[in-house]
DNA sequence: CTGTTAGCGCCTTCAG
DNA sequence: CTGAAGGCGCTAACAG
């Protein structure tokens, strides 16, 4: 069913039809003739060609996503942000795994350098990545960085990583913590030095030093979790307390006390940074600041689909404040 | 940078340059000829526009699928066989929620319509979905169903529904269990009629009968899970064993235990269909059935891209048996 | 007020 | 072995 189908079954031109469906308002039309265009298209079931459409008007109308890990249910925060306002701005989303992008011949990599994608939202972080962005940035397709910068040409959607460690961090100190460890993920990333950064001040403001050892880096995966915070456990018998900056890898974290034989949050406290539903559900419910991620993803499609987004400057969502939600993993300390 | 300007660069015809670009085998170049044309490509950064392709190729390399939540884990599973299988196949995945589909003018509806996406995997539950799928169907584009039937033109993938249930319910039976309750979800969907014959025949087949009001329907969010568990337990105070048909209203139901002062596994065991990582991290690891999520996601990229998939099959993923993966929730019944 | 035309960028014959 | 041309379906500008 093409145009000039509909055009012939009801004896008019294709331009027409494209008016009626398009419903352009300068265009006057006997009020029959439109009904019989109108019944034309209902009885044939017309609809228009998608990509006609966008060849003619050099816009697909969809906006490429790629995240790290579409099974962390952080992220799944961030694209139902971002699919909210996608459907407000007509606009779908492709949604892709950074790990698929390897691929040379990727069909996402193909839609990026063609034109095929009005936007990409990327998280950076793997050389997969910076690739796909490379190839985006010359071909000049609005881009927006999620929560790491790559570099300073492009938009960058930020948290309010800095106070949401530094909340958490402070949380522990009012408990009577002095000696609170850090299991950072995504190390080097920009929310990363942020964290670290805010956790940092909050202890320097207590006249606590945060010492450079009592960080730990890995990736936001519970067994990793488990690993990175069983080492630090080890290097540090006398840590009380421990910021974990993914609730995934808090996750790990709490099943490394278990393995040490640590009670949380008797020997061990710990808080993560992102609020999930889950989080009251565990072993140990945990405390967490909770972030604005729906907000995130909302603002990173806005951003993308708006032509006057300045290249190369940062949003910081701060539409919500960092949340302390305290549950049971954080207590005062008992040694 | 279009495929004449590249043809301009290098000195010759566009046809020549396509026929680079697309790696033709009959054709006969000069070598030099071709490099001249490969150096072009590469300084002028050029990349085939991706809508002039579709439209000439009339397909788009895209794959629409739609679930009903992306944040729900169970789903995300799916969608990462989904990915894989799309990328090997050169397809790109656009995902969407079912809940943004109510709106009219969606971007994906147009896509879905209009020949903008080569293949739609639909599962579907809602008014929406169905909407949806009418157009799909009536386009012809090749459409393939995730779980839930809706009609027996459209091809169904499914999972061993009906022996998860049993496997589970066996598992409750022989630990010496009586009185088993069915927290079930999607009411009157396929799978989950599936689940319940497969949950009848166990009890029948161990000379127990399943009681109609043994059984209560929600919706799988831990909300809901653990209202209808709720409810269920005060009505029928003599269960000793849940089976749930999903890990997340399963969550639910560990509360609702917890809310009535049960204690779980000794007053009452819980067993839920679907394994995810954090079943072993709840309040109390939850006994699962873990199935093939991940196959069939890439299965139903691959019917759906297969032009001889035949129309009103059904699928069921048997790559991998329903398993049964132990964990605390479950133990004989103290009473 | 409505129809005709040209061209978006690509690829596949068909000539040369 | 390479180039020219038509058309995929749509729409914006221009004629009628």
């Amino acid at each position: 069913m093409t145009i000039s189908d509909i055009a012939k079954a009801a004896g008019v031109s294709p331009a027409v039809v494209s008016r009626v469906v398009n419903r352009d308002k300068t265009l006057r039309i006997g009020k029959e003739t439109r009904e019989r265009v109108e019944k034309a298209i209902d009885e044939l079931d017309y609809a228009p060609n998608a990509a006609a459409r966008s060849l003619r008007s050099a816009s697909s109308g969809l906006i490429a996503m790629v995240v790290h890990d579409v099974t962390n249910p952080v992220y799944g925060e961030i694209l139902r942000g971002a699919q909210q306002t996608a459907g407000t701005l007509g606009k779908a989303i492709i949604v892709s795994d950074g790990s698929h992008l390897d691929d040379r011949a990727s069909r996402l990599l193909e839609l990026i350098g063609g034109n095929g994608v009005d936007g990409l939202i990327l998280q950076a972080g793997g050389v997969n990545s910076d690739l796909v962005l490379a190839r985006a940035g010359r071909q000049s397709v609005p881009t927006v960085l999620l929560q790491a910068a790559l570099d300073t040409n492009t938009h960058l959607v930020s948290l309010p990583d800095e106070r949401a460690a530094a909340t958490a961090t402070d949380h522990l100190l009012s408990l009577g913590h002095r000696r609170i460890g850090c299991l950072a993920t995504g190390e080097g990333m920009t929310f990363t030095r942020n964290r670290e950064a805010g956790w940092r001040r909050a202890m320097r403001r207590a006249g606590r030093s945060a010492k450079a050892d009592d960080i730990v880096h890995g990736q936001p995966s519970i067994e990793d979790g488990r690993n990175c915070a069983g080492r630090l456990i080890d290097a540090h018998p006398d840590l009380t307390a421990l910021l974990c900056f993914n609730v995934v890898a808090a996750i790990g974290a709490l099943q490394a006390a278990q393995d040490k034989g640590l009670r949380v949050p008797d020997d061990l406290s710990i808080v993560a940074i992102h609020d999930i539903e889950l989080a009251d559900h565990l072993s140990v419910p945990l405390t967490t600041v909770a972030m604005p991620l729906f907000e995130m993803g909302a603002r990173a499609v806005e951003l993308v689909s708006d032509k006057s987004t300045v290249t190369g400057g940062v949003s910081v969502i701060d539409t919500r404040d960092p949340e302390l939600v305290v549950r049971a993993s954080t207590a005062a300390p008992s040694r």
